[in-house]
DNA sequence: CGAACAATTGAATCCTTTCAAAGGGAGTGG
DNA sequence: CCACTCCCTTTGAAAGGATTCAATTGTTCG
């Protein structure tokens, strides 16, 4: 087990020479821990999530190639995991600027990604029923992969973890979404989508930019004009 | 009705100079409208949401006095309407720094904060049943009101769009509560906490602060020590 | 091959939603 | 000032889903 101080700045530069490698299901940093460096995902898959004292975890996210976490400046706000054998690019939170130390450069591009990133989190969770649930987190991690086919990475339960289901909902809507020919099972992770538009339609609404162009008008639109 | 345009840069400094006054209910901007400038909430509630094809509607957050809203940097994500009557500060996104434009200061530390935002409306989620959830909005309410009483300035409909439940759910949890003596009801919005041990344990974990330490510990800890 | 773990599936229960109707404030007009 | 209306909220009953409990199947790894 490859271990890993967050906050350890002796032997880190502004951009880490080499790659952090880390194996399956390790932690990278915990909540409460004192922010000293954020990382970007170079392959692999990375969770981020809470743990309620009630038991429950929270996934908040999972985090693929090119995907930066743990940009928090005081102390992290949730705890940072490898889903898979992984390999990380590690920067510092902030460097010498003159006398004072602010946030390194690209931190501020980053920090957008993982706020649009967040956003995408409670978007999920705006639909109603399991099916819509599964169905949208497939399609989001499609987007996220090459071609039609998909690898789920990640167990069910978080899966679940991350939907606000339970892990057995989970399986059950898998099975069903597979049932109903909207995509198709190859062993336990491997997903092909056989019907994008059912897939959507399952998710409950038109995907990501449907959310855009709302044929429900908020309220005072169009805009009064001049 | 006031009425004003997120991107008009023209009349605006880094800092415009008097509050922006709007009364309840109005439009602020729109999402997808290019975003020119972000706000500070000098007094009322402030709400974004995003409207969903299905029709549905998602509040992301409510914002009061002295929260940041809008610092999306290309187009705004999210539209954003006032729950009640409400003076702003408006800040424009971008200023001129020699040739280039970048990110007004303080933008930074708003966009953490925001982003913190975003991170407890994603916790609110985490809780299973209504009771749940609305003991939790109700704690995290009263932690930006003063003295025990609070007042819930938004409407069932709201609340119940930012908990993802139904109104009635919300309706009859909130009666419920005041049932289990949790909480005291003076008219439809005025809330005074009367256990808030109880409504915690109602919220189905110790609050913030509990899910830092965690009694079913994260993979990997406490970490190996070199 | 067997053990341990992950995933699937079934049945009963509990909870939220849905459909429907009644109650209560705020504002308007008589 | 009162009555009326409108809208928000509350509440009831039935229906639909997700969870829970329990058991089985399937995979991976020693």
């Amino acid at each position: 087990l490859i271990t890993l101080y967050p906050c350890d700045d002796s032997d880190v530069r502004v951009t880490a020479p080499s790659p952090l490698r880390l194996e399956k299901d390790s932690p990278i940093y915990h909540e409460g821990d004192p922010a000293g460096c954020w990382y970007e995902v170079v392959s692999g898959v990375v969770r981020t999530c809470r743990y309620l004292a009630n038991g429950q975890r929270h996934l908040t996210a999972f985090y693929y190639a090119d995907d930066a976490f743990g940009l928090d400046l005081g102390c992290y706000q949730e705890t940072a995991e490898t889903v898979t054998d992984v390999l990380l690019r590690r920067h510092t939170t902030r460097v010498n600027v003159g006398t004072e130390r602010r946030p390194s450069p690209g931190r501020d591009d980053m920090l957008e990604k993982a706020w649009e990133k967040a956003r995408q989190s409670i978007f999920l969770f705006g639909h109603k029923t399991a099916a819509n649930r599964v169905a949208a987190f497939i399609l989001a991690v499609s987007e996220r992969s090459e071609a039609a086919g998909l690898e789920l990475l990640m167990s069910r339960s978080d899966i679940a973890d991350h939907l606000n289901l339970t892990l057995h909902t989970v399986s059950r809507t898998i099975s069903e979404l597979a049932r109903r020919k909207l995509i198709a099972l190859h062993g336990r992770q491997s997903v092909r989508i056989l019907d994008v538009e059912g897939l959507r339609i399952a998710a409950g609404d038109a995907d990501r930019g449907a959310d855009r162009l709302s044929p429900s008008a908020p309220i005072g639109c169009p805009w009064p004009t001049a």
